[in-house]
DNA sequence: CTTCTGACA
DNA sequence: TGTCAGGA
């Protein structure tokens, strides 16, 4: 009933230590290699998700199969990479959207705060682009 | 007591 | 990769 998303950081290092079956020099060294990037606490401890006990995981196994830390990095990819993706594919997300509110609004609304309901504005979004009058 | 960073007999 | 130091 309260399942915490798999991004929500709450594991420490003991923990997760644990449930991988991995130093904590090791994944402290997985984490230098770029290959995991847990979030960090008040005094600087990491946190872990479970996102990242699995992808710790899928490291463990490469790593058993006779692969190295340079492999796994093209296996996997860098976690700093994975994460400018990210950023670029939501970024033209919001360029996209950006356009389209633009073309609406001059048509359609004489102002744009009236609009307070998202739903209200994704069903305006979507008639504009099907020609509904 | 646990975790953190840097370093290496 | 293990482990010790010196703090937090």
């Amino acid at each position: 009933m309260a399942d915490i998303d798999p991004d929500t950081p709450v594991y420490s290092i003991g923990v997760v230590k644990e449930m991988t079956g991995l130093t904590r020099r090791q994944i402290r060294y997985y984490e230098e290699e770029d290959l995991v990037k847990p979030a960090r606490t008040d005094g600087n401890q990491r946190i872990y998700s479970e996102n990242d006990i699995e992808r710790l995981k899928e490291i463990k196994e490469l790593l058993a199969n006779g692969l190295n830390i340079a492999g796994i990095q093209k296996q996997l990819g860098k976690v700093s990479e994975l994460e400018k993706e990210k950023q670029k594919k939501q970024q033209k997300k919001d360029i996209e959207f950006a356009d389209k509110l633009s073309k609406v609004s001059t048509k359609k609304l004489s102002s744009l705060y009236p609009v307070s309901n998202r739903a209200d504005l994704a069903k305006l979004l979507n008639e504009e682009e099907n020609g509904i009058e």
